[in-house]
DNA sequence: CGGTATCCAACGTGATACTG
DNA sequence: CAGTATCACGTTGGATACCG
């Protein structure tokens, strides 16, 4: 197995393993959230941990933020073009991850 | 969003992240390693957090674990079917992380 | 050779309170 | 509304030592 490939995988998943990473950047395909609304998308995500997983993906270049001078403060995100090319990789993802929770919930009933 | 697709990438988030994980499925992609080969190949980790994601990894149906009854102890390591069926995921992951890579050093001698 | 048992340090997440 | 600061806590990964 080439080197280069096994830091790829590692690479990826620093980036996309936070507790909501993965929710929050499907949530942001093909839509741009404020951050309360995208709040009111993950209940279960605290305050400012979404705030630093944000920080953390903007920092990595996948989420762009922009932040309007107005009071009260108004504040934007939405996918860069490159955390765009993301959008593919969610996709399998969630189709692996179906069918992990089908098997799960047969292997629990049988 | 549809709140199952949510669940799904959580699902498969929850499998794949574990510090050595990725890699430790993209070895097993192809062939079977003895427990050692397999810490070769990782010389970075440590032997029971090797045995530890390796556990959880065996518990979540990914991969198979066969012992023979011989001395000394010999161990096979080897995907499941259901686990071969990452091998998708896994290439994308790749392909989008050596892209992330790249980018990011460009950023850094710009 | 492969695995277990403890114990510990580091990190990530969250609760609460406060700011502009 | 959005963000910061501080502190507490649980989980994870790793060091060490020991077993079959």
């Amino acid at each position: 197995m080439e080197r280069e490939k096994l830091e790829s995988i590692k690479t990826t998943l620093d980036v996309v393993c936070g507790k909501w990473k993965g929710i929050i950047l499907l949530e942001l395909v093909g839509q741009t959230l404020r951050f309360n609304e995208l709040k009111k998308k993950l209940p279960d995500a605290s305050h400012q941990t979404l705030i630093k997983q944000l920080k953390e993906l903007e920092s990595d270049g996948l989420v762009d933020r922009k932040a309007y001078p107005v009071v009260p403060p108004k504040v934007e995100y939405s996918l860069t073009p490159y955390g765009k090319e993301l959008e593919i990789m969610l996709e399998e993802m969630a189709v692996w991850g179906r069918n992990h929770r089908l098997k799960k919930e047969h292997r629990e009933t049988s």
